[in-house]
DNA sequence: TTTAGCACTCAAGATTAGAGAGTGCTAAGT
DNA sequence: ACTTAGCACTCTCTAATCTTGAGTGCTAAA
């Protein structure tokens, strides 16, 4: 249950009595008396306080104190209220202390209690920044990679952190044309192009050299054969494919298209790397070359692609802090959501930086980024 | 002449008299009695003790000092001897001080000596590197980006440092097979392979509603009409092209063309950034998020590309601080190399790390690779 | 021309002191 | 029972001071 999903935000704050009890995870000590936490709750005033917690330090970065919040927020009860609510969302882990003097700072559970109930609908893009970010993408000609490259960009710059976007993929690709072009006497270049209008180019040896008519037909006879199956129907087609001199080519063919579905999986775009080492938690290189590491090959996050596509109507994903499931993801968050069209194809969008992040806006940022994608993207192939 | 261009490496070392003479350069202060440099030219001795303190600091990242190189490389002579000609060689330009009590350290100008004149053939690759590199290139299936992704890859681990590699680039781009391909209704995938096995794809808008037959009628007659030009003959050819309701596939055709030159220019491959964060003078954040911002935008490297590929007979291209001439390069350095067959499609292969790098190793690894690539490519075309 | 010797410089690390921020707890107030 | 003023206590952060040692530059002798 580490794993936020969201349908509608801000909404279902859970019936007081009902809730999920949090329990205390991190290596965080509670009182000394540990059987003295008897508010297993938390009360209005400490969800106030917690959410304003959480919001002080995203913008700060710096341990929030008592007085600090009074003062700041106005708030109707003193500095030593606070302090002993303070102590007590800390006995339930949501928040922690880096040392005695020091304020306090959210852990990973506050985040995770922050995001499922306390986070109103804030950091929503403004309409003028809707605009500006659709106009970019009706101005790139039609070209999916362009527009997945921009989507990157957006992103990161939207959401003041890294992105990550996956080219789309469809859940049962069909063939839409295949074409042999000849480079060379004796290499032809098959070019196949799916249903979801995916390219994908492939070698081929030849064993005698052949012209490009003789190509040609080779192409129209698989066309009309083959075109409008899905791969496993093609396989089928294939495996009794009649012409022995040709049986090459539809082996390599097959090839391609497993090899598509792997290619598939490595297209992401990413960007805004620098984003998210200006944030101050990155002033230590170690971090720093961990950040780099996970994002540059990016194993982990896209490991996490699958799951978010078959995340039937959940719209967005918040995994806070590696969600003690990814070790390498621990000082991150990661915001992912899908876009596509039902049941065709799904991509993923995604942004990464550290579980000091603002939440609400990169939710936002991803909701509108994959509706703008899966608009576009119906549009080309409906 | 801030640029090394290097041929024959570790051979020419310019005749004493005649080598062009270095001049002192950066910030760096000579002695205070300014007249006092008669020496303009090093000494054999100089030369061997500049080219060791080189190889010392590039190993060891410590300012070395005179004593350490007398101990370490059992000089004949003493460690006061070898500081006096530090001093020369520092009157010179050639390495530098980061503080009185500190050892030496080279200086650009130094690099820049060093490695047009002092790099003996070392860090070259050995054949068992060099038989593992190739191993892996022909594992991939003749997939051109799968290479480019790959030769990035390996450039990276085997330099140490962050690797770029361009997509090849013809210089005479000429088209040798379109295909128009109906994804909807009204909407046509256009495909344009050129001779050099690039593929570009452009969606269309359809006037009106068109079979997947009649697009294949179109295609078929472009194919006919245009195959084997280059795009200033298309150009021509398609101003007059007779049929007005296709007019519109034309001239979105030469749209793509364009942007096919354009693209190709963005289309660069990248691995390795988390190798030179790892060298010691990443330690300050600062230079990291300049790195980072270097290589993940690219602008400054990319813009370097044009000028390597023009750069005839000129195997290799080493810029060494950024050579005064571009800021944000000015701690690091680069080796660039172009690959490709000559006089009809070349790509860029290139090392970013720090100015103080393994520069024979860099320089090797450049070399096998773009060699590598280079006959991968005419192998695929002749 | 080389080299031993030595004074001089400076970064880096250790130590100390002081200030300030913020907490936790207690006891009084409502 | 909750709230709050008050205060002791803790711990980081910064600055200041000192010490150490590495390494140079220069001088004078070989």
């Amino acid at each position: 249950m580490a794993t936020e999903e969201l349908e509608n935000r801000g909404e279902k704050r859970s019936s007081r009595k009902t809730g999920s009890r949090p329990r205390k995870s991190e290596g965080e000590l509670a009182s000394p008396v540990a059987g003295s936490d008897l508010s297993d709750q938390l009360s209005e005033r400490q969800r106030v306080i917690l959410r304003i917690i959480i919001q002080e330090f995203v913008t700060t970065a710096t341990p929030v104190s008592s007085e600090g919040l009074v003062n700041k927020y106005r708030l109707p009860y003193s500095s030593a209220t606070v302090r002993n609510e303070m102590a007590d969302l800390e006995r339930q882990g949501y928040i922690t202390h880096p040392h005695t003097s020091a304020g306090r700072v959210p852990s990973d559970l506050g985040y995770r209690y922050y995001v499922q109930n306390l986070m109103q609908r804030q950091g929503g893009l403004s309409t003028v920044e809707q605009h500006t970010i659709q106009h970019q993408f009706y101005q790139i000609h039609l070209e999916l990679n362009e527009w997945l490259r921009l989507a990157a960009s957006v992103t990161a710059r939207t959401a003041h952190n890294a992105a990550l976007v996956s080219a789309p993929r469809a859940y049962d690709s069909r063939l839409k044309h295949v074409q042999l072009i000849g480079v060379q006497e004796r290499w032809a270049l098959l070019v196949i192009v799916t249903q979801d209008g995916t390219i994908k180019e492939q070698m081929l040896a030849l064993d005698e050299p052949q012209t490009q008519d003789d190509l040609t037909t080779v192409s129209n006879r698989l066309n009309s054969l083959l075109t409008n199956l899905n791969w496993k129907q093609i396989e089928t087609r294939l495996r009794d494919w009649p012409e022995d001199p040709n049986k090459v080519v539809a082996g390599r063919m097959m090839e391609s298209l497993k090899a598509l579905d792997r290619a598939q999986d490595a297209q992401v775009y990413r960007d805004g790397l620098v984003n998210i080492l200006n944030q101050p938690e990155f002033s230590d290189i170690e971090r720093v070359r961990q950040v780099v590491q996970v994002i540059e090959n990016g194993q982990s996050i896209t490991n996490i692609f699958p799951e978010v596509l078959s995340n039937d109507g959940k719209a967005v994903q918040v995994i806070i802090g590696g969600d003690n499931r990814f070790e390498d993801l621990r000082m991150l968050s990661v915001v992912l959501g899908r876009y596509g069209i039902d049941g065709q194809v799904a991509g993923v969008v995604g942004i990464v930086g550290p579980t000091r992040m603002e939440y609400g806006r990169s939710i936002s940022t991803v909701q509108y980024i994959s509706q703008l994608l899966s608009g576009l993207i119906t549009e080309r192939h409906g």
